[in-house]
DNA sequence: AGCATTTGACCTGC
DNA sequence: GCAGGTCAAATGCT
């Protein structure tokens, strides 16, 4: 049995490292100038690599538990009047909203920009409720996955401005989405012509904010992204509920269709890469730096919800892009210890995917 | 017509 | 009891 768990561990190392490996390749090939190709190739690889390692993850570390269901089939296909008819069935549902993995992203949003809409994070969400919160000059909106019903996604976010600057939202995510949603994009950037389909995913998430009004009468910017300032700062997770995440956004609708591609063909084929709604960790230290959000995730990378990884570790790798996106060139820097692996991403995607 | 948003009511947790 | 979160009927938009 251990000598199985330390077979498999070292399988997972070799994986880490080659994808390490590969992304020092991306790296120097960027540096280089080199074709679009050749990058889009390498970071296929590292993504397939990834994916490697986290599959022997699923299977090493914790096998022998009985795996977590993400979530039950459908439990919100019903109208509330259905889950009404248990009560505790209720309660459960209630019990897993709130075990749900939350976590906050700030986005910058000003007006002169066209780009996509702040909370653009590649989802497409419905928007099911607006609160007045207490001590918030602006309203709290609730939004919930469009394919809640259809793929029994429950993922939801709720979009709140910051009283002290009207231009910073507020970006709460929970659950994850177990819908298929980006491969249905990819399917849909490849009919559609690029700037088509660029229109229609701004018109998706740039409606979802037009109509929300301050409480006190204040000049608004508008929901226009400039530059997307976004920052992780908050995961309320549990142990079970663990899944950090790495990518590599993108500004150029060429990259978001090979993008899209990786995703649909092989990442959303995987269980445990279903999809997540935390769309990336991105580093940000200036607006003119930063990461911007991207439509869709080019690499992203999840843990399984059993993944054992402690709060410290996670904040740690959570946090680890923004220190590193301290320096004033973007960097890539992958750091993994066989011990305890950090993963640090720093991308200047402007950089790596013009 | 179909889908999205609005908004008051309802539910739950603290 | 209150605040936050969600539901669902009404309404609006395309």
């Amino acid at each position: 049995m251990e000598k199985t768990m330390d077979l498999e561990q070292k399988n997972l190392i070799s994986e880490l490292i080659q994808g390490k490996e590969l992304a020092k390749q991306l790296k120097r090939q960027i540096e280089l100038c080199s074709s679009q190709e050749t990058r889009d190739l390498l970071a296929a690889q590292i993504v397939l690599s990834y994916e490697k390692a986290i599959s022997l993850l699923n299977q090493s570390a914790f096998h022998g538990e009985t795996k977590p269901t993400i979530e039950s089939p459908s439990p919100f296909g019903s109208p509330r009047s259905e889950i009404c008819d248990q009560d505790s069935d209720q309660k459960d549902i209630f019990k897993k909203r709130k075990t749900m993995p939350r976590w906050t992203e700030k986005v910058k949003v000003c007006s002169e920009s066209g780009l996509d809409g702040p909370t653009d994070d590649g989802y497409c969400w419905r928007k099911y409720g607006q609160k007045d919160i207490l001590g918030a000059n602006y309203p709290r909106s609730y939004y919930r996955c469009t394919h809640r019903y259809v793929q029994g996604c429950l993922a939801t976010k709720l979009v709140q401005r910051l009283n002290e600057d009207a231009s910073i939202l507020e970006v709460t995510y929970r659950g994850r989405h177990t819908c298929r949603q980006s491969s249905h994009l990819a399917t849909a950037s490849a009919t559609l012509n690029k700037q088509e389909f660029k229109q229609k995913e701004n018109e998706i998430t740039f409606r979802q904010h037009e109509k929300e009004k301050p409480k006190q009468p204040q000049k608004m910017l508008s929901d226009n992204v400039a530059g997307l300032k976004v920052k992780t700062e908050d995961l309320d997770t549990r142990e079970d509920d663990i899944f950090p995440l790495f990518s590599f956004p993108s500004t150029s609708t060429e990259c978001e269709y090979v993008e899209n591609q990786i995703f649909s063909e092989s990442m959303m084929e995987n269980n445990f890469m279903g999809s997540f709604s935390p769309p990336f960790i991105s580093p940000a230290t200036s607006e003119s730096n930063y990461l911007s959000v991207s439509p869709f995730r080019l690499i992203n990378f999840g843990l399984r919800d059993n993944v054992q990884i402690s709060e410290s570790e996670l904040t740690e790798i959570l946090s680890a892009p923004t220190s590193v996106a301290n320096s004033p060139i973007g960097d890539l820097d992958f750091q993994l210890n066989e011990d305890d692996f950090q993963l640090n991403f720093s991308f200047d995607n402007h950089e790596l995917f013009s």
